[in-house]
DNA sequence: CTGATAAGTTCTTTGTCACAACAAAATATT
DNA sequence: AATATTTTGTTGTGACAAAGAACTTATCAG
């Protein structure tokens, strides 16, 4: 007979015993060496707080990991012992793929979030996500092969533009790619053999900036990214990410912000994504899809009325989502990505975004623009699986 | 000379030494006993993960700090040795104090959130932030003058009704006091002695809820309030209360739900708690303010057409921040409090408040009632000061 | 009254980290 | 060029926390 569940809920940290102590010293200097780069024994010494020896036992255990590794310095600027400094092994990678209408996006991302190699490979049609695992697999085990080192890959991570469930990977849908229920994750698993994990692309994105972008070290940050397939979003909170009961939080993109407005694709109506597209910004100024990245120089250059007014009523719906965004979450920065931050530039002064917030969160609120450029989907997918490795380093590679 | 600071952030839990690692357990156990009620040692085993004497060894420790002691059960159920009920120590308490625009509450709430005694000090007009902390002083010395045994105040939690900052406890606005910038946490402090805390009040009724409430054991927990002064709220999410950079968070009263709407007295237009107020939906079926708590029933009996076209209008705009809410949050019970519970039960169900979110958020979410009723606010408020203690149990006493 | 069961108690072992003393390797000073 | 100073790695020791085993205690079932 079974004994009655108790409420399982882990209390406070998982840090219970010596066994998980050592675990989260492992984990957060290697989340160090991975966030900040390059960073020597005596620094990691400084900021973790611990003492000398312990950090030279945890690196030590880190370097028999082959997770880092440790060389001197060759210039050292003060007096004293020159401290080792600890790198990132450059051959620990995770592989990040991005379905998207008309391509697959493929990459090689090490530890420490380089990029490494990335492919594309393009599709005639809208592909399945069957046919997406196919692509992806041949493009994978093409980029492995043609490495001249031997790679250690540790999982992949999977951007989709669309809501997935973050526990197993079960895409729920993703309209543009006419996609539901997929369990995409599952797939890779089968189809390659590595362990895989499949998250919202704007989250993933946002992941990239927070970790290496615009966001870093930034606790509470608000992430809107506007593209081709609609607008999306993260949120971090208390230096945590959001992730909501399932994983589908930073929808921003069906704030409402309209009444009795264009029918959304969710099913609703007055939502931002519905009211604001790339494509309506993009034709005003005679731009074609693939010209994106021209946009936010084109609006600048206009002097169309129209597209004044297009702009103007753009910012002010824009400015809805970050008021919204401003009073719920109270961050102290919102990053502005794809054509929303194109929009922003144009935009005279931050009035208009976060000029009707509450006084006390908007003082403090500063709006800035993106900081990483194209690689960031495949950074952001490669994170969540180096999230996975690093909060649990040992675990994840005895398993 | 200092040295160059260092990115203090401190990475991931901050439990990177032995004695971090006791403090941990002493910290889980205490909040155990404390949200969960009387819990055997045998319970809190399982319950924990960590090992027999372990359990043992930390209990003792919560007791020699007089925070726990332990009872033999009087009935035991089952066979086998009867294990100690660790019970919360009845002798330590937080003094909760709630201004409001009429009349200060001060209420003696004792760990584990029991209000052993309230009272409500009537005032003539509006009181200055130094008026009540005055009030409050003499009501507290009353309350604690006639109390039998001796009590051990471990600090005073304040809620108002306004922006206040967390670290220093600065009530930066509280319109319906007519008080700015006022740090009420310090005159608290310097006028009785005790250290104090001060939060917004609907950020302190969610944590009551969320502790001992609808929301117990939900992680991710969105929980809008109603009240004459208008419209908060709060959010747990990943179990964790989400307080934005500086504390502002949660502000579901200022959502956008209407263009052009009425001026609001944040500066902004089409703020949700400037379109649906308590005020006009009493007015409607000829209730007072005082009278409130008989809203729900008077809604359901009337048959006022009038009444029904103000109720449906606004569940529209309740169902506008719901929605939004439920999309970035995707929390898993959305709780609603005040007069909003009110005209939840007027509404035929719950289409209307979460029809128009994306799918895969909306599946898995439920709209409830609060459960708690008047002394939610007491509870609250003692729980900003117990939160202090129990993160830190030995280190909060020692200091 | 006896056996089964469950859980507290005690003692030992293991593992983690802090600390102190020492050694090493760089710069700074004379 | 020699020496002092500074900073940091290294090593060994001790304190402390938790796990585990062996034993004891207290209840229930028959």
């Amino acid at each position: 007979m079974p004994t009655v569940a108790e409420p399982a809920r882990p209390p406070g940290a998982s840090v219970g015993t010596t066994e998980q102590l050592r675990r989260n010293n492992l984990s957060n200097i290697l989340s160090l060496v991975h966030q900040g780069g390059p960073l020597s024994r005596a620094r990691l010494t400084r900021m973790t707080g611990l003492n000398r020896s312990t950090v030279g036992a945890v690196v030590a255990d880190l370097a028999d990991l082959r997770l880092v590794n440790e060389r001197m310095p060759e210039r050292s600027a003060k007096a004293g012992r020159p401290s080792p400094v600890v790198h990132v092994d450059q051959g620990t990678v995770a592989i990040a793929v991005n379905p998207e209408v008309d391509a697959v996006h493929v990459g090689l991302v090490g530890l420490g979030g380089r990029v490494f190699k990335q492919v594309r490979v393009a599709t005639a049609n809208t592909p399945s996500a069957e046919q997406v695992v196919e692509l992806a697999t041949t493009a994978i085990s093409d980029l492995l092969s043609r490495q001249d080192h031997s790679l250690r890959v540790v999982g992949i991570g999977v951007a989709v533009p669309g809501q997935v469930r973050l526990s197993d990977g079960l895409v729920r849908e993703a309209t543009h790619m006419g996609w539901f229920e997929q369990p995409l994750a599952a797939m890779f698993e089968r189809s390659t053999g590595h362990p895989s994990w499949a998250a919202n692309a704007a989250v993933l994105a946002m992941r990239a900036e927070s970790t290496f972008g615009a966001g870093r070290d930034v606790d509470d940050l608000v992430y809107v990214i506007g593209g081709a397939s609609g607008i999306g979003g993260g949120v971090v909170t208390g230096g945590r990410l959001l992730t909501g009961t399932a994983g589908y939080a930073g929808e921003f993109g069906h704030t409402f912000v309209r009444p009795s407005g264009t029918a959304c694709q969710c099913g609703g109506h007055g939502c931002f994504e519905a009211e604001v597209t790339q494509q309506r910004l993009l034709d005003s100024v005679g731009l074609q899809a693939a010209q994106a990245d021209q946009l936010s120089a084109a609006l600048a250059e206009s002097t169309n009325p129209d597209v004044a007014v297009l702009v103007a009523e753009s910012l002010d719906l824009l400015g809805i989502v970050v008021r919204n965004a401003v009073n719920l979450f109270n961050p102290s920065v919102v990053v502005l990505s794809g054509f929303l931050a194109a929009l922003h530039s144009a935009a005279p002064d931050d009035r208009a975004l976060i000029g009707e917030a509450i006084r006390s969160a908007r003082e403090t609120v500063r709006v800035q623009d993106a900081a990483l450029g194209a690689d960031q989907l495949m950074v952001g997918a490669a994170e969540i699986v180096f999230a996975e490795l690093i909060a649990d380093p040992s675990g994840f590679l005895a398993s």
